[in-house]
DNA sequence: TTGTGTTTTACGACCTC
DNA sequence: GAGGTCGTAAAACACAA
């Protein structure tokens, strides 16, 4: 019966198809609608899967992202640590950083670009960082200063 | 052969135009 | 009132054990 063709059926089709094919419209009818639902049963179950293999395609992407947020967090500890063994190499050999930062007279706040470290949940990182690269402002400022007045 | 799952047919209740 | 959807029962069919 031609269903790809006429999804719904006009009476005097259906008496027509029911007298062509020696049934009782009646019947015809209910083969049509029995033909529309499960048309329809099967469209839902494709928008189903449509919808799955979408949902399983962002969970990967998910899993991708994280994983990269592990390994940033990892790279952000590292440069952290070198930070810190550098700033205690400097107060070492320079007798005392505090005297440089007096000399210095209060630097400006240099702008951080770090603010995505708080969305990755690194509180504390980013005042840990703010510190080394204070420090490391000072000490450049302090070999500025030494070498000016012994004109270097 | 039989138990089980799937498909098809038919019906009643209810809804919409 | 005709014809639609929805839910469901029963018959028909397919198939593994």
């Amino acid at each position: 019966m031609g269903f790809q063709k006429e999804r719904k059926l006009e009476s005097g089709r259906k008496v027509h198809l029911a007298a062509e094919l020696g049934l009782d419209p009646k019947q015809v009818a209910v083969w049509f609608q029995n033909r529309r639902a499960r048309h329809k049963n099967k469209q839902v179950e494709e928008a189903y899967a449509e919808l799955k293999s979408a949902h399983d395609a962002v969970g990967l992407q998910k899993c991708l992202l994280e994983s990269q947020v592990l390994n940033l967090k990892e790279q952000l500890f590292e440069a952290k640590e070198e930070k810190r063994k550098l700033s205690l190499g400097i107060n070492g050999g320079a007798s005392g950083l505090s005297n440089v930062t007096a000399a210095g007279g209060g630097s400006s706040s240099p702008s951080s670009s770090f603010s995505v470290v708080g969305d990755l949940g690194l509180e504390g990182v980013e005042g840990d960082f703010m510190y080394a690269h204070q420090q490391e402002h000072d000490f450049n400022k302090y070999m500025m200063d030494w070498a000016n007045s012994y004109g270097v």
